[in-house]
DNA sequence: TTGAATTTACAGTAATTTGTGAAATTTGAT
DNA sequence: ATCAAATTTCACAAATTACTGTAAATTCAA
């Protein structure tokens, strides 16, 4: 294959990138080429591409497609395996971000939740447990959102970002008229937190 | 000083976790047993806590604090060094997202935004190009509206998130009265992307 | 069903990361 | 300035993780 300055620079970057990102250099080698790739590639070519054993590659995809951020498909009339990378890169932003979600912050708060349960047994368990209380709500609601904005298309979640903090004026503005967006909401009663 | 069961097993849930943030093992413990402290701790309560060497110690309290995750003070008439977490868990939050979009985006963008200047040597120069600019639009944008929204105080971003998925009604009603919010908006206009 | 092509599992080795104790340095009270 | 308390550095050992080659398993065409 043989790549080129451009493409190579790019691999490179990503395999340094990789162990920032919890997965290591050579898995982040692999995912960039295909990033860049034209078309799919099979293992072989990545192999050979990026200088790696056949084995190597071989496990390295299995974790690319356990993050649903690789797919695999087939070629009419090759029975090998290709790789590639979703298109739309929106698609793959999002889908990066509900994997670490499960993988990174699901965990902890379900451990939480259960530590939450507990008897404190002492002033020190009290203190702690108080502390836990604060973590789960920030994590609960940060995780709650951004499901939610998950549910928008690409579209309006382009629009909303491009927005930025103006979003702060249709907060006043809610404030002002709270009867236009139906009555179910609940984020203006004044109960709030601590 | 010698732990209760519910704060270490929180201590070892963030232990474990540890490695999935890219933290160590033994960073994760410190900065749980900090987080959920009563008072400051110097480095060798939490050497006896957590049975660590002094040097380690030592070790993982500079990354928590390169990460301005712990803070250093110190007590009245005692020269030892104390160490505790922020109070507001938000603001945690926001220190977190700031360090990791430093070490874990901002690189990335750069390197994107050097690629995108080189000549392309060929078609799959080209086409890996035309995949970094998508790339490099996709955080460009993410990481602006990022540093948009943490300009928002913590009441307004809580009351924000709390919105859900509700906003997209705002859009829709900004797209019916585009005036009120002032002029020098583009989001509207039908360039877009590609 | 056979067998060639391809993928996967596994065991051994290499490389990297983590953790320790001892030595060196820094700090601040006297 | 001195000295003891406290912190940091560093070289090495231990542990973990990554990578390879080979062997086993799977797949699919004939």
């Amino acid at each position: 294959m043989n790549l080129t300055p451009l493409i190579q620079s790019f691999v490179l970057h990503f395999g340094e990138m990789g162990s920032h990102w919890g997965i290591n250099r050579t898995v982040g080698q692999m995912y960039a080429l295909l990033f860049v790739s034209e078309k799919p590639l099979n293992a072989d070519e990545m192999a050979e591409a990026l200088g790696f054993s056949r084995s190597n590659i071989s496990m390295g995809l299995k974790e690319l497609v356990s993050w649903r951020l690789v797919k695999l498909q087939h070629l009419p009339g090759d029975r090998r395996e290709y790789y590639s990378t979703p298109d739309d890169v929106w698609v793959i932003f999002q889908t990066l971000a509900e994997e670490r979600k499960k993988r990174e912050v699901d965990p902890t708060l379900t451990m939480l939740r259960g530590a939450l349960l507990e008897t404190p047994s002492n002033d020190a368990d009290k203190h702690a447990q108080a502390r836990m209380a604060q973590m789960h709500d920030l994590i609960d609601l940060t995780t709650s959102w951004f499901s939610d904005i998950q549910r928008l298309d690409v579209e309006t979640l382009q629009k909303l970002m491009k927005l930025g903090a103006q979003v702060q004026k249709f907060l006043e503005l809610k404030q002002k008229l709270p009867a236009f967006l139906g009555g179910t909401d609940s984020s203006n009663s004044p109960e709030s937190k601590d």
